[in-house]
DNA sequence: CCAAAAGTGTTAAGTGTACACCCATGC
DNA sequence: GCATGGGTGTACACTTAACACTTTTGG
């Protein structure tokens, strides 16, 4: 049975929202030379979910993507930015989600209104984020019962076009690699070569050479090398960079000419 | 007064179309090397709006942007692809359309409905259309006076964000001039070089090297020299030229290395 | 001292840019 | 023949790609 504050919230869903728009946003981040990216875990225990939701009937979509990142990740001021429109008719025919809060609620007038509402057909406007992995407390929602990362190589199963958004959203991603402050929103304030390196080969999905990559991304005049080094490792201390958020944003207006 | 088969496709939009959602279409074509797009004319007689629509219920984005561009130019199968959805709660505060409309048919029920259902808030995708500019018929709709071409470099006041529609498209357009089919979008089957050339300099905004942009366009080994010359005009006679469509579209899954 | 990783240097091949030259056409 | 525009060639600068060498660190 549902609780008070979430019967009010159904209600208010509806009165609050514009009809038939939604947002779903693929929240990547970088993890020990993984792409990750942040799923809801579904009631059915199954199937999961993009972190999303709708547009009050007073918000710009940048206010509710914001809005909706916030809620899951706790984060604020993220690169965040819309990219493809998925409009298929038969993208919200199935709604598992909906049909089984209906059972759930059966008795619940607010929340049969709301299960209608949710039913109908949605276009949903996809955006990207670019988090700081360490940085995020994922927190799920009431329709969900958990929230966490996915390497982007082993998606579980996704519900409705899901899955197709993710790949919409990663291609996406690999083409703006030279034309958005990729690196800077994915890697810590601080990091090294090499590791920026690994953000690079595992967004292209090849390898690249060492000794080239260092001297073309230090010729773009973007890094800011720091005095000290990474101790504690193995081997050989590499030195510390930091992006100089200025230069690096100057650069991108032409695009990091091109690129691997 | 409206006549009865006006009145029924007010009618028919509410009930037809998703509700808080419009489809803009920046209709680009290419003439006398001049960029240009297509426009509609308020019955206000001041004021343009770019080509445009709902959804159907039943219909996918693209089959509605499909729709909606063969409706004022008479042609299908052409380069359509959307670029950015457009949100803003204040886009369609003010709609001088709806208002006039208001006025005009202030007896009538159904267009009542009609103006309250289009004066609410919308949030717009944005497509953009490419297409040979002889080819097109412009036809205007119920609600303007007139469907022309208009120099974009020259634009007449618009409505709303259309403006701002236009100069994204516009942005989008250039960034996409290298993945995309643009040039056997917008120039007829056979062409010269200088008119490719022509259309790649207003496109950049830049004068390009005639011998060097000769030379690398056919390294990409996308175009088919005809036998024939264009005859004709002054000077020596260009060769004529034709996009092998296969070669292009394989080519530009790579983009064509890039770029002046 | 050795292995592994990080930092720097060198060079040949490829690409882009600027320009010189020749050809065709109308007057 | 000359002005104008179209087509081809070439030299040079610069970038890229491949690889050698040196330095640092832990064991």
């Amino acid at each position: 049975m549902a609780k008070d504050n979430e019967i009010i919230s159904l209600k208010n869903v509806i009165e609050d929202n514009l009809p038939s728009i939604s947002i779903d946003i693929a929240i990547f981040g970088f993890h020990e030379n993984h792409l990750r990216i942040l799923l809801l875990k579904n009631k059915d225990k199954e199937s999961w979910t993009l972190p999303g939701g709708f547009i009050g009937k007073e918000e710009s979509l940048e206010e509710a993507a914001n809005r909706l990142l916030f809620s899951r990740t706790g984060l604020n001021n993220i690169f965040l930015q819309q990219f493809h429109a998925f409009g298929d008719p038969e993208r919200t025919r199935i709604n598992k989600r909906a049909e089984l809060l209906k059972e759930q609620y059966a008795k619940d007038q607010y929340a049969q209104e709301f299960i209608e509402w949710v039913l109908g057909r949605f276009i949903t406007i996809g955006f990207y984020a670019l988090v700081e992995f360490t940085e995020v407390e994922p927190k799920h929602d009431i329709f969900t019962i958990e929230c966490r990362w996915h390497d982007v190589q082993d998606l579980p199963l996704l519900v409705s076009d899901h899955q197709s958004i993710i790949e919409t959203a990663l291609k996406t991603l690999r083409q703006q690699l030279n034309y958005q402050p990729i690196g800077l929103s994915l890697l810590p304030h601080e990091f090294t070569m090499p590791e920026l390196q690994r953000l690079y080969e595992t967004l292209l999905g090849k390898t690249l050479d060492r000794r080239n990559f260092q001297r073309k991304m230090l010729s773009y005049k973007i890094l800011e090398r720091l005095p000290t080094k990474r101790k504690g490792g193995a081997y050989k201390a590499p030195y510390l960079y930091r992006f100089d958020k200025e230069s690096y944003e100057e650069a991108l207006q032409n695009g990091l000419k091109d690129l691997w």
